[in-house]
RNA sequence: UGGGUCGUCGCCAAGCGGUAAGGCACGGGGUUUUGAUCUCCGCAUACCAAGGUUCGAAUCCUUGCGACCCAGCCA
């Protein structure tokens, strides 16, 4: 991460941040966290919020911290965590240090005993539902539970025995005092510690009480000296009590919370809850399905890291819920993709084309740049020879209007070789096409002909010469722009978000393709091996993206 | 008359009282041995609406309208 060449977009916490740099707020100190709960694997919404914290932290020279909010054990697993310490990493980002909630167990619970020393926190009795009855309503306000007024010293006794595990779970909840007539829902006594007798990933079974997220977040957030604490809008309401609960304590500091609002992608979904039910009804082949909206899947797709950050970039930074359009995504893969991938040949459904006047047995190993724009990334050979392979689509008997690859009596140019035209077509009993012949220029290679103009250029491989291969093709999961907004989201599911190609044929040159290299299929799209079932075995890429295509079809 | 937040081009988004940046998408021209890339041009008399303040308003005020979030012992 060093781009600091183009001026980068105002945005408010942009802002923010510089105006409190200016007056010298936090003595010159930008200190972030990245805050995941492990409870699932990081989305691209997540990507926003990771280049917006360690980005702030490295254009001021600040911090940023990965913190894991693992305060709810029942959720959380050592897997999630593993797998967001690997995505932030790849994303590019290194954190100042690696934080969990549950290192301030201890300090949370002291600082717990101190409200209710203090009055301020009480334990209540009452059961959720109960609970729940008395919080009142959006517009009424709450009830007074009955031990509201549980004196300090039955509080404090309470609190502690809960600790010890004298309890069972729900039996009691120690709640803030605030305010039940708030009209701040989350100000009605909200509760700040439950008993959940539950294994902790990271604790064991060190503690049966668990705190809640507004009680820990603050406290943790203020322990680390963030000065800048970024969340999304759902939490704005939640602001009071974050600031309500600093107030009372006497911390170390007193971190501004700021909101912006999430990413919201269409033809997607970024709901953990929405994306394990497709991991676990097998929707999707796993986390890491290219399909996926995880960094996980987006990697195994080949999207490069740098596309990632240059789309939470180009995103904008807001407060506006606001839906971004699949083409800005795409444009920031391909821009990436363009500019690096290697350019190769590969035809996804062969068509058997016979050259009848190249000499029988003749190969002749072309070289071919890897890439039209920059000669520095180097040539490579193909072999040409008398049979080669095309895709079906790049024929027709039928073209339509300003078709521009090949037809019958026609030329068309093959890519890095010769001018070819058509003589005849050969088909099957059903009437399909099975093979073409075609004569050849010989005086085409890496000239024009003189006289006339060829039309279109396709790509080819050398039958006796290319490489099996499969190919997955992956489309858009969903067949709707807000699937949340289906009264069921997996109805919205595209049936053919994936389409394996299994008769592919690519140029000998990727026998050594390897996991890391990105590859252009010439006029197809960009592609990459995949991690999991292209490496062992045969060769099988992914689709990353389709190449832009500006063919309008009438 | 519950609270909070937000309304600028199809989608994002600058703008912070001095007369509507930019990107994506889209349309058109040029280059091209990828219908790619690159490149040039076009694309809001207009800022949710209506009033008001002002020499001057997307920016300030008032009143409406619309959208989103909140009633977990989730985060």
């Amino acid at each position: 991460m060093s781009t600091n060449d183009t001026p980068l977009p105002a945005n408010f916490i942009r802002q923010i941040i510089a105006n409190d740099l200016n007056t010298n707020k936090h003595n010159g100190r930008v200190a972030t966290r990245f805050p995941p709960e492990p409870n699932g694997y990081l989305h691209i919404g997540h990507a926003k919020s990771i280049c917006l914290n360690f980005g702030m932290a490295l254009e001021n020279n600040g911090t940023c911290n990965l913190r894991f909010d693992d305060t709810n054990p029942e959720k959380e697993s050592d897997e999630y965590v593993q797998s967001i310490m690997r995505d932030v990493q790849w994303l590019g980002f290194s954190w100042s240090e690696l934080r969990h909630a549950s290192d301030y167990f201890e300090q949370l619970y002291d600082y717990a005993i101190q409200l209710v020393e203090r009055g301020l926190a009480y334990v209540d009795s009452l059961s959720a539902e109960e609970i729940r009855a008395y919080r009142g309503t959006l517009t009424e306000a709450g009830k007074e539970s009955p031990d509201r007024n549980r004196p300090i010293a039955e509080n404090l006794n309470l609190f502690r025995r809960m600790r010890a595990g004298e309890f069972d779970e729900g039996q009691y909840v120690l709640r803030a005092k605030i305010d039940m007539a708030s009209p701040n829902i989350n100000m009605r006594d909200p509760a700040i510690y439950r008993i959940r007798r539950v294994h902790h990933q990271r604790t064991g079974d060190a503690w049966c009480i668990y705190p809640m997220y507004d009680y820990t977040h603050c406290i943790s957030d203020a322990l680390e000296n963030i000065t800048h604490s970024l969340c999304t809008l759902e939490f704005e309401d939640h602001r009071p009590l974050y600031d309500w609960v600093l107030d009372q304590l006497q911390t170390p500091s007193h971190p501004q919370q700021i909101e912006f609002a999430r990413l919201q992608l269409e033809y997607t979904i970024v709901s953990k809850r929405k994306l394990n039910l497709l991991v676990t009804e097998k929707h999707v082949n796993g986390w890491d399905d290219p399909r996926m909206p995880t960094l996980a899947g987006l990697r195994r797709a080949g999207v490069t890291p740098k596309a990632i950050r240059d789309f939470c970039e180009r995103i904008g930074l807001t407060k506006q819920n606001s839906w971004i359009e699949m083409g800005v995504l795409e444009y920031c893969i391909r821009e990436d993709l363009n500019e690096n991938a290697l350019r190769v040949m590969a035809v996804l459904e062969p068509l058997r084309v016979v050259i009848t006047n190249y000499p029988d047995g003749q190969v002749e190993n072309l070289e071919v740049s890897n890439h039209p724009q920059r000669p520095e990334l180097g040539k490579r050979t193909v072999p040409f020879s008398k049979v080669i392979l095309i895709e079906q689509d790049d024929f027709s008997e039928n073209p339509p209007p300003k078709y521009k690859r090949l037809v019958v009596s026609e030329e068309v140019r093959l890519r890095g070789s010769y001018v070819i035209r058509c003589d005849s077509v050969i088909k099957n009993e059903a009437g399909e096409v099975i093979e073409i012949h075609c004569s050849y220029d010989p005086g085409t290679l890496g000239k024009n002909p003189e006289g006339r103009k060829v039309k279109g250029v396709i790509h080819w491989v050398s039958e006796a010469h290319a490489l099996p291969a499969e190919v997955r093709l992956y489309n858009r999961l969903f067949t709707v722009p807000q699937p949340d907004n289906e009264a069921n989201f997996l109805d919205a599911l595209n049936p053919h978000s994936l389409e394996t190609l299994t008769a592919c044929r690519v140029e000998a040159s990727l026998a050594q393709a390897t996991t890391v290299q990105r590859y252009q299929f010439e006029r197809t799209g960009y592609f990459c091996l995949d991690a999991v079932d292209g490496i062992n075995g045969g060769l099988v890429f992914n689709r990353t993206v389709t190449l832009r295509d500006g063919w309008v079809k009438d």
